[in-house]
Order: C-alpha cells, then sequence, then structure tokens
DNA sequence: CGAGATCGCTAATGCGCTTTAGTCTGGCTG
DNA sequence: CAGCCAGACTAAAGCGCATTAGCGATCTCG
C-alpha cells in the first residue's frame, strides 16, 4: 500500500527545542532575538533550526497575533480588457521584488466589480488572511478608501491623487496632470491646435484627472477644439473612437490615447480612413511598451517606469505594517518618448 | 488621543457560541454541517454567524489541520518578458474564477529562475502556506515535479506532456503535436515547402514537443528545409530571427512564431527587408490575442481559451485537494484562425 | 421494563507559535 | 551572612478553530 502521500512532516520549534535541549520558549526567544537567552544558547538554536530546515508556520504565527505575513492586490476590471496592458504585470513584478525580501506574500485576485472587491476586501480581514492591502484604479467617489479604513486594514492606494478624509491611508501617485501639461506643450509647439483626446475608463480617477487637466490647457491656450471621450480601454472602443473622432471637416490633428493598446488600433483606424500618421495627424500613446515599437510608425508614447512604481507602493504598505505614519509619495512624472507618431500639424 | 487604527475586532466562533446560547464545539459542528446538533440549533447558530458577519480565520483552521484555503502560482521568467503577452493574466483569470467559488486564495509570486521557483515551493511548504500549487513551463528534464512529490505537495502542471515518472501530479495539456501538424498541412497545402519555425524559450517542454513535432511533419513530406529556431519570447529575439533566416537565396515561404508578440515583430521585420506578407512570405502566430488583430495584415494564428484553460487547472487542482487522485486531462487542441496572413506560397 | 443504542450537546485537547508569569542560580551589596 | 537582583531559562496560557471523549436524556427492541 503505497501511502496517499509521502508524509514528510515539517519541522517544528518543539523539534528544535529537544534537539538543542531548552524550552520551546527559549528557541522563540532565540530565533526571534528577544532577550532571555544567553548569546550561546541563542547560536545553538539558530544552528539547529538551520539544519532542520526550521520556518516558522505563518498559520500559527497568524494565530497569536503577529498578522499572516501577506497582502492583498486586487484587480476589478472587466474580463476582456485584462491581458490587454503589461501595466499590471511589471507593477506587480515591482511589488513582488519588495515583498520578497521581507517574505511576505502577494495574495492576488480578479474581481468582477468594484462591489465585489469590496467584498474580496471584507473576507480577506474576516479570515484574517491579509495584513494590508494595495489599491489599484482609484476612482472618484471611491468606496474603498473608507471600508478600509473602517476595517483597519492598512492600505496604500496606487495612482490616486491625495484623499485628505482618509489619512489612514498611504498614496503613491504619478502627476500626471503635469504630464498631460507637457504632452499639450509639445503638441502645441507642433502646431497643432484640435487634439482628441481617446480617454480611459470614466471614474477611475486619472481619467478624470486627465482630461480637466487638458480642459484646462486648452482653456489656457485659448484651444476651442478640444475633447475626451472616455472608452473602456479595449482595441474595438480606440478604434471607434478614432473613426468616430476623425470624421467630418474638423478632424483634429493630434490624438491622445489612454493606453497603448487603444494607440495602436486608433491608428489603423486612421490609416484605413486615408490618413497618415504623423502627417495628418499624430498620435501619442499614454503607456510605453514593446507594442509602440511593434507597429509602424513607431509610437511616441509617455512612459514610466511600473516596475519602480510598484516596487515604491510595497515600500509604502511594508512601512505602514512596520507602523510607521501614513504618506503620500509622488513618483516622477511620465515622460514623453518622441519616436515617429508625432510630428508637425499639417497647414489647415 | 486616537488609537492608531479603529479596532473593529472580528467576531470568533466563542461570540456566536455566546449569542446562540451553545458550546463552540456546538457551532463548529453546525457551521460545518457535521452531524452532532439538531437541525434548530444548526439554524440558529448559522443565522447568528451570518448577523456577525462570521468568517472562519483561515489561520486558525490551518493550523487545526485543515489547509491554509491557499494555492500557490509561481512565474519564473526573466523581467523582461513578463508583461509581454496576455496568455498568463489569462490563464490566472480562470484559475481564480474556479478558486474563487470554493473561497481559495491564489498566492502569487514572481521568480528570478527555477531553481529560485523551487526555493518558493520549499518555504510555502515549510510555512504551512499552501496547500497545492500551479507548475507552469514545464521543462525537459524539470526538478520541480520531483520537489513537490517529495514535499508531498499537491500540484497540476499546466502546459506539460504527461509524465509517468510522478504519478502524484495531475497534469493539464493541450496537443500542441497535433496544432503544429495542422498547421504544416494547411502551409502544404498552400503550396509552402520552405517552413521556419520561431520557437520559444529552449528547455520548455512545449518548444522542444513543437520542434520534433514540426522535424516530423517534414520528414514525413520529404521537406528538407524546414527549420527551428528557439529564442526567449521577446520582440527583438523575434525580428532578429525573422531577419537572419529571411537573409539568403532559399528563404522560407512561411513562418510560424511561437508567440504573438514575436510574429507582430517579425511581420515588421519581413516587410522593411522588402518582403510582403502574405505575398512573399505567410505568417502563423502561436497564441492569439487582440495583438494579433491590430496590425496589418491581421495575424492568421492559433486560437485557444487560456481563460477555460486556467480553469480546468483549477479544477484538477481542486480535485486533488479533494483527496481525487491524479488525472492527466487534455484541454482542445488550439485552432488555426486564418486571416490575412497565410496565403498561397509564391511560386519559386 | 431494562440494556443498549442514539441523539444533542458540552468539556477538553491539540495545532505551532508568542508572551507573560514565574523559578532558580549565582553574584553582589550592606 | 542575610538579602537582593539580574540573568537564563521554564511553565503555562492563549490565539480560533476542529475533533475526540464523555455525559445525560430519550428511544428501541427483545
Amino acid at each position: 500500500m503505497t501511502g496517499k502521500r509521502s508524509p514528510a512532516r515539517r519541522p517544528t520549534m518543539k523539534d528544535i527545542a529537544r534537539r538543542a535541549g531548552v524550552s520551546e520558549s527559549a528557541v522563540s526567544f532565540a530565533l526571534n532575538g528577544r532577550p532571555g537567552v544567553s548569546e550561546v544558547t541563542r547560536d545553538r538554536v539558530r544552528r539547529v533550526a538551520e539544519q532542520l530546515g526550521w520556518r516558522p508556520s505563518t498559520a500559527a504565527r497568524a494565530l497569536s497575533g503577529e498578522g499572516a505575513a501577506t497582502v492583498g492586490f486586487v484587480l476589478a476590471r472587466p474580463a476582456g480588457t485584462l491581458g490587454v496592458d503589461s501595466f499590471f504585470l511589471q507593477l506587480v513584478s515591482g511589488i513582488q521584488e519588495v515583498l520578497a525580501e521581507r517574505h511576505l506574500g502577494l495574495l492576488f485576485q480578479i474581481a468582477e466589480d468594484i462591489d465585489d472587491e469590496c467584498a474580496v476586501y471584507r473576507r480577506w480581514w474576516a479570515e484574517h488572511r491579509v495584513d494590508g492591502v494595495l489599491v489599484v484604479d482609484p476612482r472618484t467617489d471611491d468606496p474603498r478608501p473608507g471600508l478600509l479604513d473602517e476595517l483597519g486594514l492598512p492600505a496604500v492606494v496606487i495612482g490616486g491623487a491625495p484623499d485628505e478624509r482618509h489619512p489612514g491611508l498611504s498614496t503613491v501617485w504619478a502627476d500626471d496632470a503635469g504630464a498631460m501639461a507637457a504632452v499639450v506643450d509639445g503638441l502645441y509647439a507642433l502646431g497643432h491646435r484640435r487634439i482628441a483626446h481617446i480617454a480611459g475608463l470614466p471614474g477611475l480617477a486619472h481619467t478624470e484627472r486627465r482630461i480637466r487637466t487638458l480642459r484646462a490647457e486648452a482653456e489656457r491656450r485659448g484651444l476651442s477644439e478640444v475633447q475626451s471621450v472616455p472608452t473602456d480601454y479595449s482595441d474595438e472602443a480606440g478604434a471607434a473612437v478614432t473613426r468616430r473622432v476623425l470624421h467630418g471637416p474638423a478632424a483634429p490633428t493630434a490624438l491622445i490615447y489612454d493606453n497603448d493598446v487603444m494607440a495602436v488600433a486608433g491608428v489603423a483606424a486612421a490609416t484605413e480612413l486615408g490618413f497618415t500618421v504623423p502627417a495628418d495627424v499624430s498620435v501619442v500613446a499614454w503607456e510605453d511598451s514593446a507594442l509602440c515599437r511593434l507597429v509602424k510608425p513607431w509610437l511616441s508614447a509617455l512612459s514610466r517606469d511600473s516596475v519602480e512604481f510598484g516596487r515604491t507602493a510595497a515600500r509604502e504598505l511594508t512601512a505602514l505594517l512596520d507602523g510607521g505614519p501614513a504618506r503620500t509619495v509622488r513618483v516622477p512624472v511620465p515622460g514623453l518618448i518622441e519616436r515617429d507618431s508625432t510630428g508637425v500639424a499639417r497647414a489647415v
């Protein structure tokens, strides 16, 4: 009879205690660096632990009040728009890097929508699963900060503007208002006066922020033919909106897309309509990726270091878990990489 | 003095017991559907639990032998090639769907390389963090199945051919040998006799399988000018290899790319060299995605349902966790979606 | 009608760890 | 030399849950 699984019992502190000839408490003291044991004993215990390949059971640790050594990350996006941009994997990659150093786990979950996401937080909290969470895609009028405050779950909001109503949360964000201003500056300098902004999901804080900033920048320069059109980030939407705005006599001469996928789809759509990029219309993608250099012409894009963004967020969260104060930190404004899709505006 | 965080204590079974006027054990019996309490009491307890918003502490559960209610997923790929294809997020999305139903958490980690990945498994096991794991990117001569067997950690290998040496592991895979045969069939029928296969990472089981199958198919038809070139999946490699194989007098008339990104990069490279797709050279991408319809010409691609793939894998793992036997299940062979990048071979 | 089975429930134990409250020894002080 | 105290360590309790043993009360059947 072969057993179901080879047992391979994991060593516990009791095993260490026995082998080292001390009590379990001594082992605990020794391994956690607290006073109560002599240095000699501490060393011996450490050696035995290492030799046995001992690692603390997170379950037991969590149960005795130490926290779960895990942070949570929920992604609430329509299933269709999931794999399209590379931003999230890069972000997660950066997050991981920092968490791994401290042996913190990352509990990952995909949710249907924001209510579902809130339910996940509640469950995680009740189940004692996570010590803190990373929140992405902050919205205008977002229910999550309030909930997390209420639950007392440490959290850092990624990509949101600081929210003074929830001083318990940290925020890590890039000033896309500044980036938008820079883009408009550049386009204006090239002679563009009619600009369309194919925006992302309405309701997302940064979408609204970009739209607001664009409007403000336009007003500041007396441009009246500037518009923002929200989408769902999909390539279909990008193409459809492109066709729509390009239709008619006073078509924009510059298009700003809120992600790379839409930009690529938009270029294809524009080309089909007989527009040449950048001769007839300039294109800027808000998010750089391999994609931007996979198509012709190469896309000018706003580039940021998403991995570093993730690292920063994770660092803020660990600081919070260590009992530090909530902070608001700004990561560098995305920079415009000028490639082949932007040029001097066609003479009207 | 405002406390650091609002306490918001989570309810425990003791609270329920008190409110329902029964013992803790009765509560446990009631809530877990085991015999030992009357239906009346069970209902009452359930109601109280719900009203209190009680959820079992996974820590406590895990400690009392029930497992951690979590499965692990490690991604070991070079950081650069991380966000490029949409396969993983879709896979994870499918996995989630199944896990969420059973309230299983997904612990996600990115590793440097396969040794690092093994270390992660060891740690997870020792820390009692996961009940099972999902393994991707199986390799020829893979150390992971052996390790997982040794640790007694239930696991399902995603995308690997069945491995009779480790009967404890389940396997979920698509028969890409069959798919490759179908692709070659199609290309052959279109008159293609010289085919280049821009393959993925060498050492990955499915890369080797595809290469082997292609060779076999070529031999079967007496084609001598068929080659496979392994790459690192990056767009740069895709472009570089494309330029290389297209150079010279007997250039292939058909190119098979092991992912969508390389295919797109390859088309761009070929176009630069003066080749027209599909007039001069046909292109097939092994992995369909939005990307394939973002470029001109639209790419013919092998399409599979990655989300369903993930679902299937997760289902197998949960079956394993329930004590079921290890199984090998095949998901449907990817189907060739013929779009605009494949055509009749140019007359030689 | 009494012995055993069954039901509905409670008390107690253990999972692996942290932490508090001791215990004991040796050295130091007055 | 009694009295104290610091240092090194142990004993025990508790975290939230599952589980086993146990205990009356009711039921069943010979």
